[in-house]
DNA sequence: TAGAATTATCGGTTTTCCCTATATCGGATC
DNA sequence: GATCCGATATAGGGAAAACCGATAATTCTA
């Protein structure tokens, strides 16, 4: 039994007559009155009463032939379903980004990306790296957007952008003073940080000098576990802290009792990259999508596309 | 696309290992490859993303897998559907009778067939000769219990017994007086008939050498629509009639003011045959249903078998 | 770095499918 | 009834496909 079986008795079953099905299904008529037989041998059963003048069909052959549409008519959805996912644009584009920059990015795409992109739905979902990366081999999603560099022989990478880091303190630190904020400066301070895991606390480390958490003794639990919680933190005077610089457009309007300055250092900045599997199969989609990034990031990142 | 990529899909989405998959369907890894990657193309897609290490299945994949297992499901109810169909005894085998014997017969057969061939599932319906013969024709009943000769070119037909006729007269009739009944007492007699396309009718006129009811003046509408009409007329002292030998077992008992007897004619009698189209292809089911009723016939018909 | 595991590729064989031509049968027509 | 028309079935051969074994290529493991 396979598919074309199916439709020759379907064709027959409609038409009544072997010469007109097989027309119908672009076949001569020995052949299709050879599928039927070869069929009916498989099964063991008559599915048609024939005489040389008129063809019937069995009731057994009815409610097979109730079976066989419906088997065809899935086959039909198979491919119904296949051709709207030619378009590698089509179909959910599952995208992970680390939460210190998906709540600031995101909103500057989405728009666009709707625009650009009708047909793309996006499945965006927020965590930290180390999850991102392991939803990447379970095939949880399709790409991530980290800060961190990852090993080439896992994922395939590619870099969109290099993000500077924002220097935020209340509005009475002493760092107000300073016309200039030097690395000596920095690495002076003691920064609020993001709780383990969140790279934008290594990476703040390693800007400030600082050392390896597990060596300094845990300043008074003073981890946050998100951007918008460190931000109110520093509002209220409880230090300063590294921000990146998309995260910053936000704050300036809004919290008038923080104070944003940008780094002079070279170095502070982070690489925010895509990475994904090497095998993913639809790099026209994130092609497409990378695009529409990088379109709409503000002159504060440097874009290296 | 056809069943057996399906279930090739299937399998490698079950297993995520072409060579388990491959085992699973009985086919050797490249071919089963192959195949996987030819649907792939066909569908324009990707099914599976692969690396030489592992093998997982795309979004789009999962929801194709999902109605090939449908599509599967549906095929192996096809092939169950004919299995239990090979016995071409099972599935209902769709019986018409004339009105003149059904009733009477069937309750003769029916328990005996249902212990003898459990599996057979019977349709009866009662309609009258012609009407029998244009349902066989529409593929509505697969054989007619009939006793008219039919053209041995549009049907076949197989004798089954030849069925008595009993005359039958109100207690009070002068017929009570006579020892024997003659051909001559039948031809003077006017008999009660059953309307117009009971073969009954026709047959008890042959046999009374009367005219053909056009021929005669119309006597005053007493044409009954069935047997037990008739009897109930005959019953009230309306006149006589001739009853089919089925039909007489019922009364004899039942009804004190019927007189029936046995007519002394050799040819006062009618043949019983089965008629089915000569392309019905359950003939063994026919076979074992025939064997059923002349194993319950009565003595007092003929078998012909 | 060798070996094990896994998928992809290649060349050849078998099976299936399909076509044309023709046989066969039943009905209609003359 | 002889013949033609309309159907389905059969036969023979050719093209397409499915399949297999051997092997390549790659990657993980020890």
């Amino acid at each position: 039994m396979n598919l074309r079986d199916l439709e020759y008795v379907v064709a027959v079953a409609d038409s009544s007559h072997f010469g007109h099905a097989a027309e119908r299904c672009y076949v001569s008529q020995p052949t299709l009155s050879g599928q039927i037989k070869k069929l009916e041998d498989e099964l063991g059963i008559t599915l048609f009463e024939r005489t040389k003048r008129s063809v019937a069909i069995t009731p057994i052959g009815e409610t097979i032939v109730a079976h066989a549409r419906e088997i065809l008519e899935q086959a039909e959805t198979i491919r119904q379903l296949a051709q709207s996912h030619q378009d590698p644009l089509i179909g959910p584009l599952r995208i992970g980004a680390i939460m210190t920059l998906s709540p600031y990015l995101m909103p500057l795409i989405l728009k666009p990306l709707r625009d650009r992109l009708p047909q793309m739905r996006l499945v965006i979902s927020e965590e930290m790296t180390e999850t991102l990366l392991e939803r990447l081999r379970k095939h949880e999603i399709d790409a991530a957007l980290i800060a961190t560099p990852v090993d080439a022989s896992e994922f395939s990478t590619i870099p969109l952008f290099d993000e500077p880091f924002w220097l935020a303190y209340p509005r009475h630190h002493p760092f107000q003073e300073k016309k200039t904020i030097t690395q000596k400066d920095l690495d002076n301070t003691e920064l609020l940080l993001l709780s383990e895991g969140h790279c934008l606390a290594d990476q703040a480390m390693e800007v400030c000098h600082m050392k390896a958490r597990a060596e300094q003794g845990d300043m008074a639990d003073l981890h946050a576990a998100s951007l918008e919680t460190l931000l109110q933190l520093v509002g209220v005077g409880f230090g300063c802290t590294l921000i990146p610089d998309l995260a910053v457009r936000g704050i300036r309007m809004s919290d008038k009792d923080i104070v944003t300055r940008r780094l002079q250092q070279e170095d502070a900045y982070r690489r925010v990259s895509l990475a994904f599997r090497h095998s993913f199969p639809r790099l026209q989609a994130l092609d497409a999508f990378i695009e529409v990034v990088l379109d709409n990031l503000p002159d504060t990142v440097f874009r290296l596309s």
